[in-house]
DNA sequence: GTTAAATTTTGGTATATACCAAAATTGATA
DNA sequence: TATCAATTTTGGTATATACCAAAATTTAAC
């Protein structure tokens, strides 16, 4: 990998070309990459080198590592517009990706400190908690906690929830949202989440948390999404108002 | 920082005793860190091992280093809307921070490739570019190139160009967007970027794309927008229209 | 042929060490 | 006292090595 001319740290030099065989199509996505020991001896250089290319892969997302399994190539990014709600699995598949949901849990429970905050309810009021992990191609792309006010749809646990929580808002209790308040922000993703997309603990993630209120302002659901970081591009479309 | 009973790998340890001197207050924003060999000799492990922990708390947002100089403590991050224009030094002033705005360039050239593609203009069309880099609380945060319709502003590049650049288009030609279209993801910040905001080739940063029309659907403006990933909090407000 | 156990491979973590160039600091000089 | 050169510190990069546990693979057993 040494050359007489400079091109900058080995590691770039690495980086680089292992991109090239991504980008070129060499390496196909989902591809699983030769073990780190077999590229240190391919380019010649340490383990310690190769790995430092491969971790700037993986933050510039052309790569992913799924736990202690290997690295593997990244697919191509889907679109999201966290300001729609038109259902995750619709939305994925018109972009020509399947889609699944997994509820991991359901409970009603008393409102976390936040939640309380910027719900603008008491805190400790009940909430309905729903944990979902989202798979895009079959990989777990994203971990959601939704938090719901029971006020306005009484025994929607007992429903499934696998499937577009809006849609069953909208038909079982005529709900929809007016006022939507999005915050959006690179964040580490810790050990509860990392576990649930089997990734390493400490990753970074992109998070997205969602505030919409009815007509009223009053507070209808509290989202808070947990992606990897490399699995979507946030696209939002805004008319006017200014 | 060995001990009997397992609290996980060290450098996990490290960090997040580091992350509590940050949280806690010991450290203030901005402070420096200590010297990585002085870390190393207190922690009494290797200074790769420090380097692991700080790398990571660096992909929390938690730390920043400035080209060679060091570790600092990251300073709150600012609340950023792209969906709105009102000026980006009285909106990160209202927020309690300074801000100030610098111009690196600004001319007429051929729109690149995926500006003529996404501003729906043929490919060739003279366009003005302006680059600019911002600054909050004098830490250079963002880099933003600007393309502008010169049929829309001709003579736009005589004007200064550090003051918001809508309100220049509001009152002297009598431009507002009305629709905008926003992509928003992490992306490595290339070697000319990172050079301008004086972070290390292949930091990652947060990438906003924004294409802003009339009423009549013609572009006004396409902007990007490279911002430090730990400098800010994307915050968009959507009503209704779904 | 299927299952279970033994073995190998591999990623994750960690030490010890070294060299370079940029940055910061110190010291000499005008 | 201010300026500039010499020195020291420090972050960035890289090698060589090692051990562990999880994963993958191979082998043995039923």
């Amino acid at each position: 990998m040494k050359s007489s001319v400079d091109k900058g740290p080995v590691y770039l030099q690495v980086k680089d070309d292992l991109a090239d065989k991504i980008l070129s199509g060499i390496w196909l996505a989902n591809e699983k990459l030769p073990a780190e020991r077999q590229l240190s001896e391919q380019f010649g250089i340490t383990r310690v080198t190769v790995r430092q290319a491969l971790v700037q892969l993986e933050a510039e997302g052309l790569i992913f590592r799924s736990n202690r399994r290997g690295w593997y190539v990244t697919p191509q990014r889907i679109n999201y517009d966290p300001s729609r709600d038109i259902g995750f699995v619709k939305y994925v598949e018109e972009q020509g990706f399947s889609a699944r949901t997994e509820t991991l849990s359901k409970e009603l429970i008393e409102a976390p400190h936040w939640v309380a905050e910027s719900a603008n309810i008491p805190p400790g009021t009940p909430v309905y908690e729903i944990l979902r992990r989202r798979y895009i191609n079959d990989r777990p792309c994203l971990i959601e906690k939704i938090y719901l006010n029971p006020q306005n749809c009484p025994g929607i646990l007992q429903h499934s929830l696998n499937q577009s929580l809006w849609h069953l808002l909208r038909t079982e209790y005529h709900l929809s949202p007016e006022e939507r308040a999005i915050e959006i922000y690179p964040k580490t993703l810790d050990a509860q989440i990392a576990e649930a997309l089997s990734v390493n603990n400490g990753s970074t993630g992109l998070y997205i948390r969602r505030i919409c209120r009815d007509q009223n302002g009053v507070f209808l659901e509290v989202d808070e999404e947990f992606w990897l970081h490399n699995a979507m591009k946030v696209v939002v479309n805004v008319s006017s108002g200014n």
